[in-house]
DNA sequence: GGGTCGCCGTACCGTACGTTACGGTTCGGC
DNA sequence: GCCGAACCGTAACGTACGGTACGGCGACCC
């Protein structure tokens, strides 16, 4: 992946945001290279497109958790920042631009936009805070029996309606850095209540 | 609405969760129509899509709820049938045909699917609920300030990670019947434990 | 300075699909 | 039995777009 490569890859995800149509020659356009050029370095359409997610993903992945000794304080701060960061990607619009197209191609089945959006987003997420969950057990800072269901309720708690509404296009949700800040501490406020280890487990599964 | 123009709307919906393209050509041999016929009666391709996305609204839309004198467990079980009537929903392939093509509608700007999904999906099920909530904190029940924020809270502990892995074609998802109602007790447990009058308010929002 | 390579710009091709037009058929009203 | 309306099936048109071909041009090598 040279530079000049990243460069139309970052023409696509413009056009995607501004949610002109995606074609081939407006990709070429805006980017200012040949369509020539973009067949020789991605294939076809699907390719560019696989190619635009993947360049994506990797940009966003973050550092990886770093397995720890956990008091209360450090568990709530990292799972805030966890949700803070979770949010701030869902709103972002190349999120929002790529997992519609992600979705849009899942319907139609081409090509596996929706399972390369899905590995880098949900599971990847999942698989970074699970550790820190796994040792907060461990610590005693938690209680719950299956980490994947504890995650997936941290996940329920923080996203709320969040992504569905921007996907289909909601004007009236407006996630400010405050917002996002504010609603990461409450989701993790109320995880803490259901998972907490100093109050009773409310039969977490 | 004639039925048979439900006819045709059916052979749309069929078209859209095969994932088959939706060519008006494909319609019209679907439902044994003519295209002439199609444009008549539905203007052009965004209108047919847009009568389709109300089509199946109108059927979706179920009794709404009747405000009643509340107790405990009448308020777990109307939570839980709106739990697990939204997971039923969000997880067939009816809604995940039509939210696709509603969420790439939204990011082209075309029509304005998004918005009627998001009005007969999201928004409805919303103020469906928020009187049973109010009635509750009536009935001293539940504690919170914002009904819409306690919505959103439930909302996300109901479909947690399931409507955006369902979109993007995640199909190491099977949601049976069983698992619906466990999933939807389970959220509905958490919910009171988080909102439960007889608990600490967990500085509920 | 000539040859080669990589790339830009653009013209071009084939096809898919939205949309329109039209002949043929059924059916209710008189 | 005849008329008109509604509708079916299909052919035809225009365009948009994915994909290909080609001429030109700067960069680099010898």
């Amino acid at each position: 992946m040279t530079t000049r490569q990243g460069e139309v890859l970052d023409a696509v995800l413009d056009l995607l945001v501004e949610g002109s149509a995606l074609t081939m020659n407006a990709v070429a356009r805006r980017a200012s290279c040949s369509k020539e050029t973009l067949y020789k370095w991605f294939g076809d359409r699907d390719g560019l497109l696989r190619a635009t997610v993947q360049w994506q993903a990797s940009r966003v992945r973050a550092g990886n958790y770093e397995r720890q000794k956990l008091d209360t304080a450090a568990l709530r701060e990292s799972l805030e920042q966890f949700a803070a960061n979770w949010l701030a990607v869902i709103s972002s619009r190349t999120s929002i631009a790529l997992n519609r197209v992600a979705i849009a191609d899942a319907g139609s089945g081409k090509s596996n936009l929706g399972a390369i959006v899905l590995e880098n987003g949900r599971f990847a997420i999942g698989e970074r805070l699970k550790p820190l969950l796994e040792d907060a057990r461990e610590a005693g800072l938690l209680r719950f029996n299956d980490a994947e269901e504890a995650f997936r309720t941290f996940f329920g708690l923080a996203g709320r309606d969040v992504q569905i509404r921007l996907l289909l296009g909601d004007t009236t949700l407006n996630l400010s850095k405050q917002d996002i800040e504010r609603d990461a501490a409450e989701a993790t406020r109320q995880f803490f209540a259901l998972y907490g280890a100093s109050q009773l487990p409310a039969e977490a599964g």
